[in-house]
DNA sequence: AAGTGGATCTCGTTT
DNA sequence: AAACGAGGTCCACTT
């Protein structure tokens, strides 16, 4: 990786045409000859950038000036992307090993949900208290076991994103869940299928079983837990 | 803007939470407050950022370790996004004034003239229809490909003030598209070049290169399109 | 200000 | 490998 900090001017030529003027500037070249233009603010979107698989070549122009060109790796039978660096003068020029990256892990919201409903599970229906959280069955745990003021067991399954496929698998541990005695004492199981979004779909598939659909405001859930965390 | 290198881990708490484990990373923090995350790959995309409107408060841990903290002004009622940035080791830090940015061209009032031309390519030659736009070569892309009564392609380089230059760049185009077998089955690529204005001098060099000349009437083209808009 | 559609989209997952 | 959908989308333009 190596951090330029320079005045120059850019021109790309690929999809579209796109110009910047002559200005201060950030550009960083990763060591995959990706190239990235920044300036000092807007989001974190360069002004203009190549992405990988590309390769640098640093030349000079007729009057000595540094000039970068970058050229994509041009799909087949199609042109190639470029981007032209004029350098005017470098400011600050350093290079630096990173190593690899272990790269990001996206706790999902489907996680760290099931933790603020397992905090919270009367906000999926009034009464509702928490048996145990990843309740083993056959087939694998159900996110949620909880009872109702009626002293009936419910299940929940949580999704990010409430689609067919989830509803088949919460029905999947009901059929199971309602052979075991110890849990039917009082009546069946219950399903409660809890997401941010549930696709139509998937709410007819659910109400057709019998199955409850819970829409989760993931914010107020998140502003709910907070509001206790100041408390103690 | 100021550019640090440095081991470091990174926790994101918004729309969902994310955690990238410690290793060396550029951390780049813009003056808006703004900070990004980036790894030696990947695409312009960082591994991780806040976007403005922020702010950072810098902090050290019980340990004596470097915190930022990146909070996000949260939109009415919403709690707000954070970045949490944990220094174990700075390995570089410099600031730089960048100034203001000039901002990014993309070729704007041709672009307006390339739509209605797209639109109406008749207008330029009697039977002409359109290929594509921004039909792609290696030195960048055309204008408009067309196509003729004949069959012959069309290629039609589009300027709002038609000078030497821009004969020059269509010569180009139609040297290396003239070398494209599936253009020119039933002859050579023609050239057109549509302006508002055309200079003396760019006729000239054009009508020497059996280039076409065609000076686009901007009011009449806009009427044209505006009555058709009128009518569906 | 809110909504809409495109993007040099990027980034996953599925087919 | 291509196709499809979602995104902490971003971004410009429209209502």
């Amino acid at each position: 990786m190596r951090l330029v900090v320079a005045r120059c001017q850019v021109d790309y030529a690929g999809r579209l045409t796109a110009h910047l003027p002559m200005a201060t500037r950030v550009l960083m070249l990763k060591s995959d000859g990706s190239v990235l233009v920044h300036s000092d603010g807007g989001s974190y979107k360069p002004l203009n950038w190549m992405s990988p698989p590309c390769t640098v070549r640093e030349g000079t122009t007729d009057d000595g000036q540094v000039e970068w060109t970058v050229t994509a790796k041009a799909p087949k039978g199609q042109t190639p992307d470029t981007l032209r660096i004029l350098v005017e003068e470098i400011l600050h020029d350093s290079e630096h090993d990173l190593g690899i990256d272990p790269g990001l892990q996206k706790d999902g919201v489907e996680k760290h949900l099931q933790e603020l409903l397992a905090e919270h599970p009367a906000t999926l229906s009034a009464g509702l208290t928490l048996v145990r959280r990843e309740f083993p069955t056959a087939i694998g745990p159900v996110d949620l076991m909880c009872r109702d003021e009626a002293g009936l067991s419910v299940a929940v399954e949580i999704k990010r994103r409430g689609e067919i496929d989830g509803v088949e698998q919460l029905t999947r541990y009901l059929e199971l869940l309602n052979r075991d005695p110890l849990l039917t004492t009082k009546g069946a199981v219950r399903g409660i299928f809890a997401a941010q979004e549930i696709k139509p779909q998937a709410r007819v598939l659910a109400e057709d079983r019998g199955i409850t659909c819970a829409v989760v405001d993931y914010d107020a859930l998140r502003g709910l837990d907070n509001a206790e965390d100041r408390l103690f």
